[in-house]
RNA sequence: CGGUGAUUAGCGCAGCUUGGUAGCGCACUUGGUUUGGGUCCAAGGGGUCGCAAGUUCGAAUCUUGCAUCACCGACCA
């Protein structure tokens, strides 16, 4: 490829719309274009990462056994209607009409229209298991669009879908996707965890996300120091804390606390660390008995609300209960509400549990109990764990500590059960000739995102750092004053032929620019080997080749550049 | 959907308070200059100031409504 037959694109400007890195680099880089809200066009720099992206997921899903399909975008509204999430899906589903006023959607997911494939196309248990894919666009109405291609409405996916006799065979595909998404995000060369996952409003049993790990990301990763062990936030146990409580030595005493609402403001006006004390939620409960359930973590624990609505007393989704609610059932405002003698049902955090001589609100204006303890003066309640683990905490499993880091959500594993296959009526004859719902699993793999994710781990103030394995080019060739030396001009362009010959993507900076402005193009874009040819090395055959990636210059013959593409 | 802010040339912005012929930088075009890290000089092209209505002799500027975009929040895979 040569620029002057090329659309670069590169800006010198940073576009104000753009907050992330990754979105302001891609606009600079001349990768996207932003065209609406969520949407965007890809730019021929950008397609080039896109399509060497999705390449190597494509070759490492038919290495594992999955077969390449392309459904339709636009998909009918019958289909979502028989799985009922016509109703449950809500306003992220764009639906729309066509000229004869029947009801469309744009497909932000393929279990629909799979399922009902799976079930015409396939009768009989000898057929199975069999595991689908398609990189197909996506489009889901997002209510808040942000951060570029890393969340817009619509975006590249890559989905699969394994259908199984039976619950082992479904596990066996599950941990074989498993390792096959390991695999695809070691070849694209990022620094990503498997994660166990909250199986959210798809349900079933077991779920892993692949995180990208990066400063900006959008969730929470708890990871052990000492161990694999990795969980979403949402997900990670927080484990009780050892040994058996300390035993009471103060009396309950109130205290007047005047205009002192937060935990910071409690711990700060009577001296003590907030670990020292409780906060109590009150939220709405499950059922017309128990209106409000009372929810006591330790003061300096955050309350985790995907924990929190697993419960069954608790109402999902987690909902904060009003401030007549408040009122009518501790008989004060929010800053002063506690356990004690509170006429609801009491849901303590294990670690809040396991404190003596705490204190809390008295559910009195502007009161606290000091030298509360559990038992002596609360005695019904029950333990759970509702918050989120901190740094420092025992992991989950058993070995090392936690630690937190962000992450960007880049794949998701589910095993999704018969859910679909039994609202799409997809079933087969089993050996014994009678009919079976078939069970199922769905794997996702954000295409797109990956573009993003990829950028967000690896740039610098120059630009985009690309992974080898996903550059736009593996090298430019940039020529020092070609316009007036003819031994530069015949060099480069005799490399670039050599290259092209050996199917190295290639792009030849022949514009008529200063030097600078080629340098600081090429490293915007992030490409890994400048190949520069200039007079000064040209006595000895030699050109300069400079690495993207750790910035070192260095002398090379020309016939031994093609030793650095084999 | 709630809160906040923005909308003036392809991009980044000024002008608005105090109404009076629409500006700057980058990019673009032409000529020259320079040529191993975003040269310098000169000349030029490009805007119904988001849309609509109102006030006024006169509106980018004041008023009202609407739209779009972004940020924070809630929501969500």
């Amino acid at each position: 490829m040569r620029t002057s037959q090329y659309l670069l694109s590169t800006l010198k400007e940073t576009p104000a719309s753009a907050e992330v890195i990754s979105h302001q680099l891609m606009l600079r880089a001349g990768l996207v274009r932003n065209v609406a809200s969520g949407l965007y066009t890809w730019l021929p720099t950008g397609l080039k990462v896109l399509r060497k992206v999705e390449q190597i997921v494509r070759e490492e899903m038919e290495k594992a056994g999955a077969i390449e399909v392309l459904m339709p975008m636009v998909q009918p509204a019958d289909l979502w209607e028989e799985s009922g999430r016509w109703e449950d899906y809500g306003p992220e589903l764009l639906r729309l009409n066509d000229r004869h006023n029947r009801s469309f959607v744009l497909g932000p997911t393929h279990e629909e229209v799979i399922t009902k494939l799976i079930a015409n196309e396939i009768s009989s248990y000898k057929q199975l298991p069999v595991n689908l894919f398609q990189i197909q666009t996506k489009f889901r109405d997002e209510i808040r669009p942000r951060f570029g291609v890393m969340r817009g409405r619509e975006f590249l996916m890559k989905d699969a879908y394994s259908f199984h006799l039976d619950e082992t065979c479904l596990k066996t595909t599950y941990q074989n996707m498993y390792n096959a998404y390991c695999r695809i995000f070691e070849r694209l060369g990022l620094d990503y965890r498997p994660v166990i996952a909250d199986t959210g409003s798809i349900g079933g049993d077991a779920s892993h996300e692949f995180h990208v790990l990066a400063d900006s990301g959008e969730d929470d990763i708890a990871f052990s120091d000492q161990s694999d062990f990795a969980a979403n936030i949402e997900k990670a146990e927080a484990l009780a804390p050892k040994g058996t409580r300390p035993s009471a030595t103060q009396e309950l005493t109130q205290v007047a606390t005047p205009n002192v609402k937060t935990i910071e403001e409690v711990a700060t006006f009577l001296s003590v660390d907030a670990q020292q004390t409780v906060k109590t939620l009150l939220v709405q409960g499950a059922n017309e008995n128990t209106p409000v359930i009372a929810l006591v973590l330790r003061g300096d624990h955050q309350l985790n609300e995907i924990k929190a609505e697993n419960l069954s007393e608790v109402a999902s989704p987690l909902t904060f209960a009003t401030d007549e609610q408040i009122q009518t059932t501790a008989n004060c405002n929010a800053g002063s509400i506690g356990p004690v003698n509170l006429p609801i049902p009491v849901i303590v955090d294990r670690s809040a549990a396991h404190l003596a001589d705490f204190i809390c609100g008295a559910n009195v204006h502007d009161t606290h109990f000091s030298g509360v303890n559990w038992d002596r003066d609360i005695q019904n309640y029950q333990v759970a764990d509702i918050r989120n683990v901190v740094e420092g905490d025992p992991s989950p499993c058993g070995q090392g500590n936690i630690v937190i880091k962000r992450g960007i959500e880049v794949g998701h594993i589910f095993q999704l059960g018969e859910k679909y296959a039994q609202a799409m009526n997809c079933g087969v004859l089993t050996e014994t000739g009678k009919n079976q719902t078939l069970t199922m699993g769905c794997y996702g793999i954000g295409v797109s995102r990956i573009v993003a994710a990829a950028i967000e781990q690896n740039h610098d103030k120059y630009g985009i750092k690309w992974p080898s394995a996903i550059a736009p080019f593996q090298a430019a060739i940039v020529p020092m004053n070609m316009a007036k030396s003819a031994r530069v001009k015949e060099t480069a362009e005799q490399l670039y032929a050599q290259l092209q010959r050996a199917g190295v993507d290639v792009i030849f900076d022949d514009r008529k620019e200063r030097p600078g402005v080629m340098f600081a193009d090429h490293e915007l874009i992030g490409t890994p080997f400048l190949l520069i040819i200039g007079e000064r090395n040209l006595d000895t055959q030699e050109i300069e080749v400079k690495n993207r990636i750790t910035g070192e210059k260095s002398l090379m013959k020309i016939d031994q550049v093609m030793s650095l593409f084999q």
